[in-house]
DNA sequence: GGTATTTTCTACGTCCCGTAGAAGTTCTTT
DNA sequence: AAAGAACTTCTACGGGACGTAGAAAATACC
């Protein structure tokens, strides 16, 4: 999967923040920097960004409103799932991710994984 | 953390595949590719991951011989910790992994956070 | 038609990574 | 010791990804 640079990753971050879609000048304003980049360095960045499929846009009026194609917790998920696909010995790298997640997150994984039916496979 | 080129990756699987230390000469050999890259690359592969600190050396008569500071395992569960660490909203983010790995993941998963004792935490 | 808003086009600088030649160092061999 | 082999260090280039944004074009408003 595409990896993201740090202000693609901010434009992302505006948009998983928002519920509905975003016009470009409203990440300007967003953005959470001390130097905000030009509007058009913005729309460069949500056309890579389009170009890796994470993010769509719909015409509105004259302007676009832009959205995100995937939420941040599917990324990370994929990003995981991605992760765990670089080795044959995917048991020993479970071991290891086992044992360095907190307490509170193995809870909550022990449970997620016991609720979830019969049917969960990928792909 | 830092991330990993094509053949820098292709050279940590060498050195991971390999329980000794490896020389660099042994890693052009072993690397399975139909163009192999000269030794002067492979010895620049490695310092830049030695300055990543992922590789290690020693001397060995003339020559130094190299090894892996992480194993893979390691390395794919920080990979999976630092995705993690990426949203406040762990919860989600974890929903969405244990809804996404196979069926025997799963299982294999719930045995090992079942397994594990309560002093658990990372940091 | 003039002005403001927004997009499209084009392009530059930097950093990372694959690539490797040239030159230096160290060991071996005669 | 001279010569050659083995290995490392130094230096550097080219391509791609990303942050950056000006100039020009399109669109809309008055």
């Amino acid at each position: 999967m595409a990896r993201l640079g740090e202000l693609e990753r901010a434009v992302m971050d505006v948009l998983w923040n928002t519920p509905e879609p975003v016009p470009a000048t409203r990440i300007v304003e967003e953005l959470p920097r001390e130097h905000a980049p030009a509007i058009t360095t913005i729309l460069t960045v949500l056309d890579r960004l389009g170009g890796k499929g994470f993010v769509t846009r719909q015409r509105h009026g004259r302007a676009y409103r832009y959205s995100a194609t995937t939420s941040r917790a599917e990324l990370i998920a994929s990003t995981m799932l991605e992760a765990l696909g670089t080795t044959s010995d995917r048991r020993s790298a479970l071991v290891h991710f086992a044992g360095s997640v907190s307490q509170e997150e193995k809870a909550l994984l022990r449970e997620l994984l016991e609720e979830t039916p019969a049917h969960g496979s990928n792909a």
